[in-house]
DNA sequence: AAAGCCTTCAACCGCAGGTTG
DNA sequence: CCAACCTGCGGTTGAAGGCTT
């Protein structure tokens, strides 16, 4: 593709993970109680993946608390809402909807829910009707809630006319205070079920969970130590 | 049946921002 | 204060599987 490799270059393997990779790397923070530095987990683990590659794929697939299929009406819902007011801030808009990566919900709007808003006469980008000049689009996804043709607007008309964001301006700073402020605002409850997740080895009814003991992880070592590094979270 | 096109999503890249010495 | 290092983020790519012709 052109590109240059992130990391060094010789003897680092790239591409699709293997199962006994996905092993090594779980064994690995299962035994450590989680990552040191990700740049020294490949050589602990005995990976010949760089640590940015480990790093991802434990965040994006290996993580126990990673709810897995496809994302819910409402968790669609609320991704258009946020994308909304965040544009695509991707992490932040993750961080609301439990379980789901940056990666998983970038890859959803790219593939369904911006098609799906097409479809409805919706500018995925403006959230405004397809056609419809904005005055400021730099500015439209952070600023024009109230405005934009939100999908389910009617959840929340008294969320549109609370106290308002900051006082609004151009820079950086003011622009992370509008991100909290909207961030801090509450939100319609996606899965009680979810939201009471504990990480129990009871739990573990998911099959991708049951993989672990296909691949030689232990009971005992998922009760020890993702009790300890995620129940915290 | 098979070739070509389309869709999906895991994984990669470069960059920005945060942390540390 | 500054440079080096590390992590997280968002955009992009490409392999694989599904679909259409």
């Amino acid at each position: 593709m052109g590109r240059q490799p992130c990391c060094d270059k010789l003897g680092v393997k790239r591409g699709p993970w293997t199962a006994e990779e996905d092993n090594k790397l779980i064994n690995f923070i299962l035994t450590n109680g989680g990552h040191c530095c990700w740049r020294a987990v490949p050589k602990l683990a005995g990976l010949l993946r760089c640590g940015k590659s480990c790093r991802l794929r434990w965040t994006n697939y290996l993580r126990p608390d990673l709810k897995r299929g496809l994302l819910s009406e409402t968790e669609e819902t609320m991704v258009i809402d946020l994308h909304a007011k965040l544009g695509n801030r991707w992490s932040k808009i993750a961080s609301k909807l439990p379980g789901r990566t940056d990666n998983e919900i970038k890859n959803h709007w790219n593939t369904h829910i911006k098609k799906k808003l097409i479809k409805m006469g919706i500018d995925p980008v403006t959230h405004r009707p397809i056609g419809q000049k904005v005055a400021n689009p730099d500015v439209v996804s952070a600023t024009n809630s109230s405005s934009t043709v939100s999908v389910e607007s009617n959840l929340e008309p008294e969320r549109q006319a609370n106290t308002g964001p900051p006082e609004s301006s151009t820079d950086a700073r003011s622009q992370d205070q509008l991100v909290d402020w909207l961030l801090e605002d509450e939100l319609p409850e996606i899965d009680d079920s979810w939201q009471n997740f504990a990480i129990n080895s009871d739990d573990f009814s998911n099959e991708w969970l049951l993989d672990y003991q296909g691949i030689g992880i232990l009971d005992s070592q998922l009760d020890g130590c993702f009790l300890e590094s995620f129940s915290e979270a």
